[in-house]
DNA sequence: CTAGGGTTAG
């Protein structure tokens, strides 16, 4: 075959692929052209950068860097640009700013350059500081300035700058192009006027996808997806076809509302239209279901495999979202399956591999044995764990009573104090605080404590008093509770856990003292609430409450919930009705408490093979515990509770947190 | 003489 060896066919061929967008293409070409051993010239260079920022080839670009230094081409101010922007794009801002500092001739497209470089890593301040200079030194914005200008005022979320900055827009004569509008629907939206946004949008006459897309996100974000969908069916009506950027919020959308049909129906469109290989729009799909936070999370794991069969690489986006997913289904095989899915697929980093262990003792929880599995696991690859690591391991450990390891890997921390000058943190010590003393070592804690070496937070006396609740000791959790009102003087919830500490050694005159200072300090204990969901539905029900529509039949239903219980062996526990009353009165209280009507409405609303989904704003109580534990059993019906400190899952008379919480 | 660097939605 005969080699050409003029370097215009070689730059022509690169320009080529690089102009459809092709971009590993044009790096092949290069590499090809380097091998002949032509030599790039300065038509060359900036193609090729172009071509490496699209795949954040650092290295490979740092490389060519010094190749151009010594070929001479930096006198080349568009090579400079190029070079300025490969950086820019890359992230590598020191680099890019050096480069373009000791440009000695800067044109107007360096300048946007600089401007809209910073603005796509999100850095608005130094964008436009960059933009003032640019005009300090003479220069006037073109468009695409106004347009970087415009995104970067879109950050601020400032609508007084956002209004000024489009007065100038449309008075230098850039208001009505197509590009600039769509910034200017975004900005408006981003600084909370969407209507504003709505206003452009409708004023336009030459409307093509992105500004579409815009406006539809505009919607979407400002959480108002109703309207978000409706204008995505405009749009098709108008004869636009989605792109993967509009499935990408359009699935966003659809997972706001929860509506299971409409999100069956944008997947399928997104397989008919060819998108589901982009990893964008597969990640939004899994997002989507996995935030409905229903049974259709298992609809996640079909996206799953789709995206697999395909044969693309998920991404840790990827990853993250399955894990959140599975955690809210709550199956340990699923989380296993999951686990040895992504050790085989993608480099794991320290965030994934938290998102894991926390899918092992939330998700499935009372997992805590296989939380440390991964740990040591994560150990023995030589991975170093960070804060946040250790934060799930104590966590782990606490919820599953596994106090020996806890203070191993308490030391563990105490052992990297010496090897790097960072101890455990007072989250750390919250978590031990909050181990030992469920476990009853009461002393324990209160010691370790004392010797923090700094001032403990709210979160380690909350841990303390909430042990000294469940053990019982009135004197330390006393001690506890006026730390911990010194620390945060108006939280309610720690006043009731202090009164309800008192009301169980029956001390009634300081309970009655605590509820007179709470009154006049205008504190009121919320009343607790539990939200039930199945489909796009949602119903709350506060404790005792009233205002439910159907709250007469809940209530009926609930009568008849309980004498069939009882039948089966269900004593009331009125342990956790602390309040000052007649044992029939405290039995009465308890029956009323908000999850329990929630799972009276849910047994009486929702099929008997759906999943109950239940979250509750406090603690469940032993009493609410057993009684759902009975249901699950007596209705061979699957529940899961998510309290304010972890999933219950009920199944068969049986709770994944082992009565231990 | 033509060529290369900078633009909106996510």
């Amino acid at each position: 075959m005969e080699s050409h060896n003029s370097p215009f066919l070689w730059n022509a061929m690169i320009r080529a692929y690089s102009a459809e967008g092709l971009y590993g293409d044009t790096i092949n070409v290069y590499a090809l052209m380097r091998k002949r051993g032509l030599q790039p010239d300065s038509y060359t260079y900036p193609i090729v950068l172009k071509a490496f920022a699209y795949h954040s080839l650092v290295t490979e670009g740092k490389l060519l860097h010094s190749h151009v230094i010594k070929s001479g081409f930096l006198l080349d101010s568009v090579v400079n640009t190029g070079l300025v922007s490969f950086y820019a794009k890359c992230g590598e801002t020191e680099d890019a700013c050096a480069l373009f500092d000791q440009m000695s001739m800067k044109d107007i497209v360096c300048w946007n350059m600089i401007i809209t470089g910073f603005e796509q890593l999100g850095r608005a301040e130094e964008s436009l500081t960059f933009f003032r200079q640019m005009q300090l030194e003479g220069f006037v914005g073109n468009l695409r300035t106004m347009v970087g200008v415009i995104s970067a005022v879109a950050q601020m979320r400032d609508s007084r700058m956002a209004s000024s900055v489009h007065a100038y827009v449309v008075c230098n004569g850039f208001g009505s192009h197509v590009f600039m509008q769509s910034a200017l629907v975004a900005m408006y939206s981003k600084c909370a006027e969407v209507r504003k946004g709505r206003k452009i949008f409708d004023q336009m006459v030459d409307k093509d996808l992105v500004c579409w897309n815009s406006m539809i996100a505009a919607y979407e974000k400002s959480e108002q997806p109703e309207e978000s969908l409706e204008l995505f069916v405009k749009m098709q009506h108008d004869g636009f076809i989605a792109g993967p950027v509009t499935m990408v919020i359009v699935a966003a959308a659809i997972g706001q509302l929860g509506d299971d049909l409409r999100a069956r129906s944008v997947h399928a469109k997104s397989i008919r239209n060819g998108f589901v290989d982009h990893l964008n729009v597969g990640n939004s799909l899994l997002a989507m279901y996995a935030y409905m936070q229903n049974e259709d999370a298992k609809e996640a794991l079909v996206v799953f495999d789709q995206m697999l069969a395909l044969g693309f690489r998920p991404d840790s986006v990827t990853m993250l979202i399955v894990a959140g997913a599975y955690s809210y289904l709550g199956s340990l095989p699923l989380a296993k399956t999951i686990h040895g899915f992504m050790l085989k697929i993608i480099e794991i980093s320290t965030r994934l591999r938290n998102a894991i262990i926390d899918l092992y003792c939330f998700g499935s929880h009372g997992r805590g044995k296989e939380a440390l599995e991964l740990f040591s696991g994560m150990q023995k690859e030589g991975i170093e764990p960070n804060d946040i690591t250790f934060t799930s391991i104590l966590s782990a450990c606490s919820h599953a009573g596994l106090i020996e390891e806890g203070r191993r890997c308490f030391s563990d921390i105490r052992k990297m104090q010496k090897q790097f000058d960072k101890g455990p943190s007072v989250i750390h010590y919250a978590c031990m605080v909050d181990m030992l003393g469920r476990a009853g070592l009461l002393s324990e804690a209160s010691e370790l404590i004392a010797e923090m070496p700094v001032e403990p937070s709210s979160g380690v006396w909350g841990a303390l008093l909430g042990a000294c609740r469940i053990h019982e000791n009135a004197e330390l959790g006393e001690f506890a509770a006026k730390n911990l009102l010194e620390v945060k003087p108006q939280h309610t919830g720690y006043h009731v856990l202090l009164s309800n500490l008192y009301a169980t050694s029956n001390r009634w005159h300081e309970v009655g003292e605590l509820r007179h200072e709470m009154h006049n300090r205008g504190l009121r204990k919320p009343a607790a609430f539990s939200v039930i969901e199945f489909g796009k539905e949602v119903h709350g029900f506060y404790t005792a409450d009233q205002s439910h529509p159907q709250h007469r039949e809940v209530y009926r239903r609930l009568e008849s919930l309980l004498s069939e219980l009882k039948m089966a062996g269900y004593v009331p526990d009125k342990s956790g009705a602390l309040h000052d009353v007649e044992e029939e009165d405290k039995e009465l209280i308890l029956t009323m408490h908000s999850e329990k009507l929630a799972v009276a409405f849910g047994t009486m609303y929702i099929d008997n093979w759906i999943t109950l989904h239940i979250t509750k704003d406090l603690r469940i109580c032993n009493d609410c515990h057993s009684f759902i534990k009975l249901i699950s059993k007596v209705h061979k019906r699957r529940i899961i509770v998510r309290d304010v400190h972890r999933f219950h899952h009920f199944e068969d008379g049986w709770c994944s947190c082992k009565d231990y919480w």
